[in-house]
DNA sequence: TCAGTCATGTAACCAGTTACATGATTAC
DNA sequence: GTAATCATGTAACTGGTTACATGACTGA
């Protein structure tokens, strides 16, 4: 009953009141995107994949004009979600920061160069608070598991963007620019 | 001259003064590692990509008694660095966590296993904060760069520690534990 | 002598993105 | 009418890990 990474944010968004690919690949996209990200290509052949498994079914809605296909959990899938939801192994936690990676080797750049790139990634970061802030009250409302997780969001990239903050300035009087 | 994600790092390990895949792969695994992983299996193969691309080349080193191929950079490989380092188009930012992933969906689990969750989380970032501190004095004599790095993920694991435990203070409080 | 480390490499697999294709419905 | 959005899906490709295979050298 071992779950792929994808069918692990499947059921969960499933579970979570977003019944159709569609509808899971929208909220994927502003709430978990930072930190677990999906696309199309992969959710829908996973939807399948799961039916097949015996994890989730589906009729298509007739309720709705256009084509449209609702999933719901089986007993088996409320399982498989809740056994993965408890289990306690290691768990994936990888990154990939090219920013970081330039950032590791910038010493052969120049200075003007190299403070480029810290503002390149500050501002991503900024970027990617102002997102979180803006779904925030939303989310507020809702508390709960999303809302931890927003907040802590938050956290950490206001951290980053501090980081660079401080990395700019420090670059900057190492040398020897007046802001 | 566009160099895979890969071929960035080796590169840039090679002109670090990193000159065998071996050894590539010993300083990634406590320097990069956090935010740029690379395995054996894209470390070798790629290296052979980018003699065929005439960005390096190599010799096996007769000074060594063992099997050893040591490589540098070509003036090619020199300029698709530089050029790839002093670029500004998008960087790669991706995170896969699956804690948070887990977080996110937790409103279903028992008290006890959202805080189990979330203490797992805090000791793995712990333990990264751990290792970053045992190789700091080394990297603070050198400074640079590598150095700028490293203070950078302190500051951001340590963050994140900070923010896990806000949350189980935070959670014991809402379902009435007392520490 | 034997465990550990240095050192290179391959094959099978896994997980993902991007780009494309299609078409209906809705809002202006 | 037409642009945006809803909605599903596939094919080609990319980038990566894991496990395995091999073997020599080094230090206790």
């Amino acid at each position: 009953m071992n779950l792929t990474p994808t069918a692990r944010v499947i059921l969960g968004m499933i579970r979570h009141g977003r019944p159709t690919g569609y509808e899971i690949k929208q909220l994927v996209d502003v709430s978990t995107r930072f930190f677990w990200a999906a696309s199309y290509g992969q959710i829908y052949p996973e939807l399948a994949r799961l039916e097949e498994a015996g994890l989730v079914e589906s009729e298509p809605d007739p309720s709705s004009a256009r084509r449209r296909r609702e999933y719901r959990l089986t007993a088996e899938g409320e399982r498989a979600l809740d056994e993965w939801l408890a289990s306690s192994g290691d768990l994936i936690y990888e990154v990939r920061d090219e920013g970081l990676l330039k950032l590791f080797f910038s010493d052969s750049l120049e200075p003007e160069k190299q403070l480029e790139l810290i503002r390149a990634m500050r501002d991503h970061h900024q970027g990617i608070v102002d997102q979180l802030n803006a779904v925030e009250p939303g989310a507020r409302e809702k508390g709960g598991g999303p809302y931890r997780v927003l907040r802590y969001g938050l956290r950490v990239h206001s951290s980053y963007v501090e980081g660079f903050d401080d990395l700019e300035k420090e670059l900057q009087a190492e040398y020897g620019v007046v802001a």
